[in-house]
DNA sequence: ATATCCGAGATTTTT
DNA sequence: TCTCGGATAT
């Protein structure tokens, strides 16, 4: 046989024989996906197929080099095109610049970069913004552009306030984006989408040449990935999709399960291949996984099964509170490895959010357990090292407006704000970039004479640097940070933090020297600036996460998806945090976080513990936990509940009502529990209560004092807030001290809010 | 231009 | 509780 097809199962073997025509892959975690992927990939390549004319496309740089890995290994020197989607069309767009407008030259603005662009564009414009934050705006403007909406063709909602600021702010976003030659992360995608689209010759030679496309995670594509892949599959639809729909937890990006849910009704006769067994996890692991998900609607069935061990149970467990969680965690790591039973390595620990990770830092550093966490974008996003690039993205593009900002007045040359408040309105008023606006500083009026001739100073600063631009990167940098005097000013300064920035961009010219001998052989003289800046945009620090190092792995959920551990602790299973409470309302969002779990549950090889506290101190106030809802929809009679030794007697699910004095209240902004979902909460004796420690002192709502009760407000009413002004109530929930009501403000949108403890009244008729 | 003070707001973040 | 941004003071 076929050496490339031992070692697969019947599934496996039947995905990478395919060749023609579309397929979806449904590859249920730990299922072999990444090696099925690769090995088809060998096999076009035996079939005859030219390498060039394969294209495979991925979310992450991570994913994309492992799998540019073993397709080398399985077939040597064959340049087959892997890449993220975002570089594929950073590249295209290179190529093709012209026909949307921009220059090849153009300049790829990360989040904070876009966010200060739209901001200015607010405040150059004047635009309305009825208190809706930058950040609301940019959320609203980036959806519509995953959704492939362009500016021209943005319609506001009429029940949706912010559509209608969005509205205002998109064109006028873009424009400055167009006259910047810039583009942010979404319009790598939705200018590509649209250049298919309308340029049908472009389209039709691009979909001759990948004759072969395949995409990974395709549950995570979005609107205008889908249209990508779809023009480049029409005469030549040999696309094969990879995805599991469980594992979708991107939809709050824009990823849009559809896509995956759909593929065979976009895509006819496509052949869909299940990967059903599993490779990673025991039986007890796989099995509470398979059972959550199960609860979820909108899915695609699928059998997990695994030929592994029936393995430890798993452990479920409640503690005090999340000190003792994270001792716990730490201690139990501790032992394992002082035993010789376990490394560092083999550990991870799971969060629903960031600010879980805190406790469980504090714990392993006490234990000294080594540990790393894993959090995107450091290196590149560190001040100085955004500073020292922004000169080279000016040279690059002397019309990028972010780039000259930074630079302008750092290091500091007395170029204040006064002065960049002129010159913004004079190069708003005329559509011209900032570095234009800064070459007639002589003709702006109400300019200073000496602000005008710095500005001067700098235009020919940045001219001197750009005649050099064509030469190694290395140097292009090191002049840069000479000649700019940033080198200067921070070997001058005696602020211990100037010592390590300074460190940060030596660090930053080796860099760049790899990157130039890197580049010697692939490119005749090196790769230029422009490429290396590209590298610098669209690579990010989790993919320098170290996974050969000896160290505990400390991370959210969504980092987590796509790696494997043989122990797995997940923290604060618990009501409103997995599920995320922000989540609760909607069913859909419900299912995200169960797929969230559910990718959480899967990372685990060997053992898992879940746990959850009585008491969680968060963002300062005190609150009594709920189990997760969760926690019911998997078989947890034959979970391990027994903690350190000591048993718990009382059976975790039996039902109780709080004491009245220990009321769980809510603030005003947080989401009410969802009063139709049976409450379970743990009775549970804790350590912390076995030995004495003072119970827990309840903790006091801000007495409500108004002259309405929660049963005067009813559906449809005309309500008003002070802060938030007048307002509709569009639902209710809950009853008493817990009833909610979701109000649509004319001018804060649509908020939740607890009756009780709000100073919301009715207005006028009804009651 | 820098220090510092207050208030609001606070999921997740492949690129 | 902590952090970030805007506003104000020096």
């Amino acid at each position: 046989m076929d050496p490339l097809l031992q070692k697969l199962n019947a599934a496996q073997r039947e995905a990478v024989l395919h060749v023609d025509g579309p397929l979806l892959i449904l590859a249920g975690p730990g299922s072999g996906k990444t090696r099925v992927v690769t090995h088809r990939i060998a096999h076009l390549l035996k079939q005859g197929v030219h390498a060039s004319q394969i294209l495979a496309l991925t979310f992450t740089n991570k994913a994309a080099q492992e799998m540019r890995r073993r397709v080398e290994q399985l077939a040597p020197g064959e340049r087959v095109w892997v890449s993220t989607f975002h570089r594929f069309g950073a590249r295209l767009l290179r190529e093709r610049a012209d026909l949307v407008g921009l220059g090849q030259n153009f300049t790829i603005y990360d989040t904070s970069d876009s966010r200060q662009t739209l901001k200015r564009v607010i405040e150059a414009e004047k635009i309305p913004t009825m208190h809706y934050t930058a950040d609301r705006i940019a959320a609203g403007i980036s959806s519509a552009k995953n959704k492939l909406i362009t500016a021209d063709e943005y319609q506001p909602r009429s029940s949706s306030p912010l559509s209608s600021v969005v509205a205002r702010a998109y064109p006028a976003y873009q424009e400055r984006l167009l006259a910047s030659s810039a583009v942010d992360f979404d319009d790598l995608l939705l200018h590509v989408a649209k250049l298919l689209k309308d340029n049908p010759e472009v389209r039709a030679e691009l979909d001759s040449r990948f004759r072969y496309v395949l995409v990974d995670e395709y549950q995570d594509t979005n609107r205008a990935q889908y249209v990508i892949l779809r023009a480049l599959s029409l005469d030549y639809p040999n696309l094969a999709a990879t995805g599991d729909p469980d594992q979708s937890i991107y939809g709050w990006r824009g990823a849009d399960l559809n896509n995956i849910l759909d593929f065979e009704k976009d895509y006819g006769q496509a052949k869909v291949i299940r990967l059903e067994q599993n490779y990673r996890s025991t039986k007890a692991i796989l099995r509470a996984a398979d059972m959550l998900i199960g609860h979820n609607q909108r899915r695609k069935k699928k059998a997990l099964f695994t030929e592994n061990d029936e393995g430890a149970p798993i452990r479920l467990v409640t503690y005090a509170d999340q000190d003792a969680e994270a001792s716990a965690i730490a201690q139990q790591i501790r032992a394992a490895i002082d035993s010789g039973e376990r490394k560092a390595s083999d550990f991870a620990v799971f969060y629903r959010i960031n600010a879980l990770s805190r406790s469980v830092e504090r714990a392993l550093r006490a234990h000294r357990v080594p540990f790393q966490m894993v959090r995107g974008q450091e290196f590149y996003q560190r001040k100085e090292i955004k500073d020292v690039l922004a000169y080279c993205q000016l040279i690059n593009n002397p019309k990028d407006d972010v780039a000259f900002v930074r630079t302008v007045n750092s290091p500091t040359r007395g170029i204040g704000k006064k002065t960049l408040d002129a010159l913004n309105d004079h190069a708003y008023r005329y559509g011209t970039p900032l570095l234009d606006a800064a070459r007639e500083a002589g003709l702006i009026e109400g300019l200073a004479k000496r602000s005008a001739t710095k500005l001067s100073q700098f235009v020919a600063l940045v001219e001197k640097l750009a005649s050099r631009a064509a030469g190694p990167v290395e140097e292009v940098i090191g002049s840069v940070i000479t000649e700019s005097g940033y080198r200067q000013r921070l070997v001058d300064s005696d602020d211990e933090e100037d010592a390590s920035r300074l460190a940060n961009i030596e660090e930053l010219l080796t860099d760049a020297r790899q990157f130039d001998e890197e580049s010697e052989g692939e490119f005749e003289g090196g790769a230029g600036l422009e490429e290396y800046l590209e590298r610098t945009w669209l690579v990010n620090e989790t993919d320098n996460w170290e996974d050969d190092s000896d160290k505990v792995t400390l991370m959210t959920l969504h980092a987590a998806k796509g790696l494997e551990f043989p122990v797995v602790y997940l923290v604060a299973v618990e009501d409103g945090i997995l599920p995320h409470e922000r989540s609760s309302m909607d069913t859909q969002q419900l299912e995200e976080e169960r797929r969230l779990a559910f990718v959480g549950i899967t990372r685990a090889e060997q053992q898992l513990q879940l746990s959850l506290v009585r008491r969680r101190d968060f963002r300062g106030q005190r609150r009594m936990a709920v189990p997760s809802s969760f926690l019911m929809e998997m078989p947890t009679a034959e979970m391990d509940t027994d903690h350190g030794g000591q048993t718990f007697e009382i059976d975790p699910w039996e039902q109780f009502e709080l004491p009245p004095e220990e009321e769980v209240w809510t603030d005003p902004n947080a989401a009410e529990p969802e009063e139709s979902k049976p409450s379970i909460s743990a009775a549970i004796t804790t350590a912390a209560e076995l030995s004495g420690e003072a119970a827990p002192k309840p903790s006091h709502p801000p007495q409500p004092h108004t002259r309405f009760s929660p049963d005067d407000f009813s559906l449809d009413m005309t309500v008003r807030h002070p802060e938030y002004g007048l307002g509709k109530i569009k639902s209710l929930s809950g009853a008493g001290k817990r009833r909610a009501a979701t109000v649509e403000f004319a001018l804060a949108g649509e908020r939740r809010i607890v009756l009780a403890h709000s100073p919301l009244e009715p207005v006028g008729n009804k009651g």
